[in-house]
RNA sequence: GGACGGUUAGCUCAGCGGUAGAGCGCUUCGUUUACAUCGAAGAUGUCAGGGGUUCAAAUCCCUUACCGUCCACCA
């Protein structure tokens, strides 16, 4: 053995043999109980950093329970990161001279693809430096056409349970990059922003936004606000930079008569606020500005001009009109800017997919609760509880080409002259606009499958939308489904759905056992002069006109998926059962936790709405790895530390063993040098005491000492005072470091073997047993420094693994098993 | 505007109810026949400030300050 351990000749060479062998498939302990992580899928295009290196919490699990006799699978994969990819993608193209729109959907995704596929490999092969333990033949990507149509078939079923719905409806739009958000992607700056102070007529009201101004479809006030009250209702005439126009004065409960002067322009195409302020007072939408962020013909002269641009045109010409009261240049607001390119984002009316969240959120907070699923550290349920208590529709509709198509058809209505009328009652009327896919009658209306009719509005007798019947059911009210989601209304008793058919038709005498149909209908809208239909499959339907939605899922969509999708389309290959139903739930959820409401919560509420049960049942949180010096590491910084450079220059053990020690689990911390000095320095140390080891063994007769024995034999062959302390010594050892790793404290047990090893073994073990070793004294010596290098094998498997295959004859640690110690011992043979 | 986390030795951080800990650094001595080193011994802290609970608080509660993070549609 060298003088210094060499971490370059040695991991390399092990870890090619731990996959050549097989070693990291469950398969190892075929009798053995499961025990399954999912790594949180990598960005294809991407490369490694520091977050990736913190996965090594779910190696030391993998290797602790794979030695503890479980059937272990830790199973790898890829994302396509659909927006990072698309836009490190057009970045390029940018170098280059060109942009996405010279290019048709198409080819756009197929260059996509092509230069993914010629980066794709790179972080797998980065994740296998750091000694990762992941079932490589088991690797899935989210664009496998199996995992594709595992997240079609999750949509399908959200939307046939009336839980996405298409909608029109204000989004987070960068007009650079050419998609919408969602509002978790945005991220909010505190800015100083000139407020100014407008006349509107014989008002004055404050905004930010004054190009925005064409766009507005009235002027509010707060009810109460005796200074406004006489305008309430009227229709101003007001001089603007387009000229005379006329406007409505409304009272909303919405405006601080505090703000400004009190009154607010509203502006429902271009402001959330105002959007619901027009819901509520049923304002047209008018938009001004385009999704390429110029504004449209309705700006005038100003047509045409960037957002930025009119608004400094427009002010100037107001100023010179006369039409600015003043200006205040303190004003701070939160502007909502695009994540990725830090442009403001607009918001812009845009009709997309949402998601229901509300029933989702339900069951995945009550999974929390009642700790079917338990988060560590305990402090981020908190923050999971948050998340989902006030969370809100989400948007899964992206305008971007690289990702998993929407399976949703649609097509322009073209109404027949015999079209039917069904009619809805006022109040089912917003069901049917959020999604509602099903109807109860209990009148025959004599439609086939695929007859198309008009939703009329009861009571007002307008049409409001159209549909194309595909399905009917002929039943009794008695087996009518209560809690049917794609019918909009759900009913808690019979009673009370026998109440609504009485509402309708009370002549009847409704009961149980009333004949009652059951249509289902694919649905559009009346929008602006515009009727589609939709239809949800990924085969086009039948018929002519249908057009493919040209948007692609949110990339959270499908990662949302992930825990199932992965193990759904994964066996053992002997036939023998697929992966779901051996490892789902799976054991851990290990991720950063800056991902807990983007990823892992997305998880709980998909995996239980689609599979009925939980996806995980532990969620496990790890801290970000900071610079040096405590900043957060980012490119715009320039601070970013590439941790493979790190893993050739200390080893790979040394990083791992540096990132656990001294850190508790989910906090934060800076990456160290002296840190990883001196991790490095312990391998070594370890790498020294075999040596010493070795050089004792030529002294020993019997040369047939390599066995390394059990706890109890240990205790058993024990006689001078100091071995007997040792082997006490290892068993509690063992006893910590087993309960430290059950509870998830990883430092802990780190930091104990650490202390162990170095200070009790080396420091004075060794010290003591130098002088008067013998055989006894070199079994007890040798076999707990075996059972040392056990404990130690989940944190730094390689220099384990290369001394252990010294000792005994090229045999891998990776196979033995977990040490038991005898005071809990779990009943097994500890060899 | 809400919420969470941090504030402990010069530095980086553990500890979270029972007389202050680790790594690096520092001081002294020793070793260089396991250890491009290693060992032995040592110094260093009103555990952010204030108040409270307790026999006992770095550790629990309240409060202030500073730092950091997350969430939130105020013109």
């Amino acid at each position: 053995m060298d003088k210094v351990y060499n971490h370059k000749d040695v991991e390399e060479r092990i870890y090619k043999d731990w996959e050549e062998k097989g070693y990291f498939k469950p398969e190892i302990n075929p009798q053995g109980k499961p025990y399954s992580i999912i790594l949180p899928p990598t960005n294809a295009n991407g490369a490694l950093h520091f977050g990736h290196a913190m996965y090594v919490v779910e190696d030391i699990l993998i290797r602790f329970h794979r030695m503890k006799g479980f059937s272990a699978l830790w199973l790898p994969g890829t994302d396509h990161a659909g927006i990072e990819t698309q836009f490190v993608f057009e970045k390029k193209l940018r170098e280059q001279g060109k942009s996405r729109l010279d290019f048709k959907r198409e080819e756009l995704y197929e260059m996509i693809k092509n230069y993914v596929n010629e980066n794709r490999g790179g972080i797998e092969k980065q994740l296998r430096r750091l000694g990762f333990s992941l079932d490589w033949s088991r690797e899935k990507y989210t664009l496998d056409n199996n995992v594709i149509e595992i997240v079609y078939d999750t949509f399908k079923k959200l939307f046939a349970d009336g839980l996405a719905y298409r909608a029109k409806r204000l989004v987070n739009y960068c007009t650079f990059d050419g998609t919408s958000f969602s509002d978790l992607e945005v991220v909010h700056e505190e800015r100083k922003s000139l407020l100014y102070y407008i006349k509107y007529g014989p008002l004055v009201l404050a905004t930010t936004r004054p190009e925005t101004k064409f766009g507005d479809t009235a002027v509010a006030v707060h009810p109460n606000d005796k200074r406004y009250k006489k305008y309430v209702g009227q229709e101003l005439e007001i001089e603007t930079v387009l000229g005379k126009t006329k406007i409505k004065v409304i009272a909303d409960e919405s405006v601080d008569p505090e703000f400004g002067t009190g009154v607010v322009k509203i502006t429902p195409a271009h402001d959330f606020n105002d959007f619901e302020t027009g819901k509520r007072h049923k304002l047209p939408l008018k938009q001004v500005i385009g999704f390429d962020g110029k504004m449209n013909h309705y700006a005038g002269k100003f047509a045409g001009l960037y957002v930025k641009q009119a608004r400094k045109a427009i002010v100037e010409e107001m100023q010179a009109k006369g039409l600015i009261e003043k200006i205040d240049e303190n004003y701070q607001n939160r502007v909502g800017l695009c994540y990725k390119c830090r442009n403001i984002l607009e918001p812009l009316p845009l009709e997309q997919w949402f998601v229901r969240m509300e029933p989702l959120a339900k069951p995945a907070i009550e999974a929390v609760k009642s700790k079917k699923i338990k988060i560590y550290p305990k402090g981020f349920e908190k923050r999971y509880f948050q998340f989902l208590e006030n969370i809100r529709d989400w948007n899964i509709s992206r305008q971007i080409v690289w990702g998993i198509s929407i399976p949703a058809w649609f097509r322009e209505w073209k109404p027949t002259k015999d079209i039917v009328i069904m009619g809805f009652h006022q109040r089912t009327e917003p069901q049917v606009l959020s999604g509602k896919t099903k109807t109860y009658r209990l009148r025959d209306h004599d439609f086939k499958v695929g007859d198309k009719f008009a939703f009329e509005n009861s009571q007002t007798k307008k049409i409001f939308g159209y549909g194309t019947i595909i399905d009917i059911e002929r039943t009794v009210v008695g087996k009518i489904p209560l809690d049917d989601r794609a019918h909009g209304a759900t009913y808690k008793e019979r009673k009370e759905l026998i109440e609504a058919f009485k509402f309708h038709k009370p002549e009847l005498g409704v009961t149980e056992k009333t004949k009652a149909w059951i249509y289902a209908y694919s649905f559009g809208f009346l929008r602006e002069g515009q009727v589609h239909e939709i239809y949800v499959g990924e085969k086009k339907p039948i018929g002519e006109g249908w057009i493919q939605d040209k948007d692609t899922f949110d990339t959270w969509f499908s990662s949302a998926q992930w825990p199932f999708s992965t193990l759904m389309t994964n066996c053992d290959c002997k036939g023998s059962g697929g992966f779901f139903d051996k490892f789902y739930p799976t054991s851990v959820m290990e991720t950063g936790y800056d991902i807990l409401p983007w990823w892992v919560a997305r998880m709980a509420m998909v995996g239980i709405y689609r599979t009925g049960k939980i996806p995980f049942k532990n969620i496990l949180l790890h801290g970000l790895v900071n610079d040096p010096l405590g900043k957060k590491m980012s490119k715009s910084k320039g601070n970013v530390v590439n941790p493979l450079e790190i893993v050739n220059q200390y080893g790979a053990d040394a990083v791992r063993f540096a990132l656990i020690y001294g850190n508790a689990t989910g906090n934060d911390q800076s990456l160290s040098y002296p840190k990883l000095e001196a991790a490095r320095k312990f391998t070594n140390k370890l790498w020294n005491m075999a040596r010493f080891i070795e050089m004792q063994k030529s002294k020993i007769k019997n040369q047939k000492l390599e066995n390394n024995l059990t706890m109890e034999q240990l205790e058993n062959i024990a006689k001078h005072e100091k071995d007997k302390e040792m082997v006490k010594k290892i068993g509690e050892l063992t006893e910590k470091v087993t309960e430290d790793l059950e509870k998830y404290n990883f430092n802990y047990a780190a930091e104990a073997l650490y202390e162990s090893a170095w200070h009790e073994f080396a420091d004075k073990y060794i010290e003591d047993v130098k002088n008067r070793i013998n055989e006894n004294s070199f079994l007890i010596l040798n076999s707990s420094f075996l059972i040392l290098l056990k404990l130690l094998h989940p944190f730094m498997p390689f220099v384990t693994e290369e001394i252990y295959q010294r000792f005994k004859f090229g045999k891998s640690i990776m196979i033995d098993r977990w040490p038991s110690f005898a005071k809990a011992s779990e009943g097994k043979p500890s060899l």
